[in-house]
DNA sequence: TGCATAATTTAACAACGTTAATTATATTTG
DNA sequence: CAAATATAATTAACGTTGTTAAATTATGCA
């Protein structure tokens, strides 16, 4: 129905930018049709002209999440020495940023992206953000493969605890537990 | 409407077990009203004569589930030898339970469990479980809490990855990885 | 048996995703 | 410029969800 153009492109981005609002500010379950046609300014229809369905719609929000947490962590991280001070300061941002935004964490690691996205290869990028994040320091202290995926896996661990509240943990501690388990791989 | 009595908690079980059935076998998403009620021969409406809501009735199972992974890892351990070995195969078998039945996983760890219980101590006790159960073996290799909460977080991650395939992982690797991740907290 | 109470079901509502039919807008052509 | 055509957007509708109120049926007791 709608042909490929500079057009399209711009409407979809419209539509885009309404569902990262709502991701960031409610969650990835505010994200309806009829919310984001709203918030974007068209009726709820329009948009099946411009995304598949709803889900393909929030995955496509994804990449443009990991450029904004990249850009963050890279800020973040500024001054810090290479090595083992600037690896846990990467992951401690990391943190930090869905922190801000847990819907957006929720989006990355918790929803099923395989029911959202078309490409396979988009989930193994999200599945590999945070080595490729990690990875100059990783290779500067010399650790392992296999110690960098467990390093991942208590990360994620740690951040699904952490969103789903089943633990009492508070900002401080979430940041001092990140800090014991990177020195941990790294020792 | 419905009083406390034998009845109550009879027709209870029924939609509850109902309830069990479809987490088994398709996971919480066909958890809807109606699809149990039919399952537990009444209503959809009966249901709310017994359970606030129906994310009251899915939390209700959990107990049981924590119960029947339980008593499944218990049968996967006999004849191991306390220690190393057990802990190891606590560790697989707990992983095997809900590879059998992912949507238990789902329900226990990726679910937003504090949407759904009225009683917040029981989420601590769903968060505490795989503690609970690694405890005795933990304590033989006199392993210390944080190494221990480490190891849950570790644990937890892979899970969560594996079970949102996001990596291409098979059975095999997955109880591969659980074997290292242990073995790296012991030694 | 008839009545009161308990238990269950039917009907209804709002919100959801999605699609088909319809209207509005833009573009091209005579 | 006006008419015809192509494109874009909206309204209306369907089936599904959770949930509640009203209506109905079943049950126990006098």
């Amino acid at each position: 129905m709608v042909k490929n153009s500079i057009h399209e492109a711009r409407i979809q981005t419209y539509f885009k930018d309404a569902a990262k609002d709502l991701i960031r500010a409610e969650g990835v379950q505010v994200v309806t049709a009829r919310n984001v046609a709203e918030r974007a300014g068209y009726s709820y229809a329009t948009l099946y002209n411009y995304f598949k369905d709803i889900r393909n719609l929030i995955f496509s929000c994804v990449e443009d999440f990991m450029q904004e947490c990249h850009d963050f962590v890279s800020q973040g991280i500024k001054g810090k020495n290479p090595g083992k001070e600037r690896l846990i300061a990467i992951n401690q941002n990391y943190a930090k940023f869905f922190v801000q935004y847990p819907g957006i964490f929720d989006l990355l690691y918790v929803e099923k992206l395989s029911t959202m996205a078309s490409n396979k290869s988009d989930i193994r990028s999200v599945e590999n953000f945070l080595y490729r994040l990690t990875l100059e320091d990783m290779n500067i202290l010399q650790i392992d493969e296999m110690s960098i995926e467990i390093h991942k896996f208590a990360i994620h661990g740690l951040l699904v605890s952490y969103f789903n509240r089943r633990t009492v943990m508070d900002y401080k501690e979430l940041m001092e537990k990140i800090e014991e388990i990177t020195t941990r791989i790294i020792d």
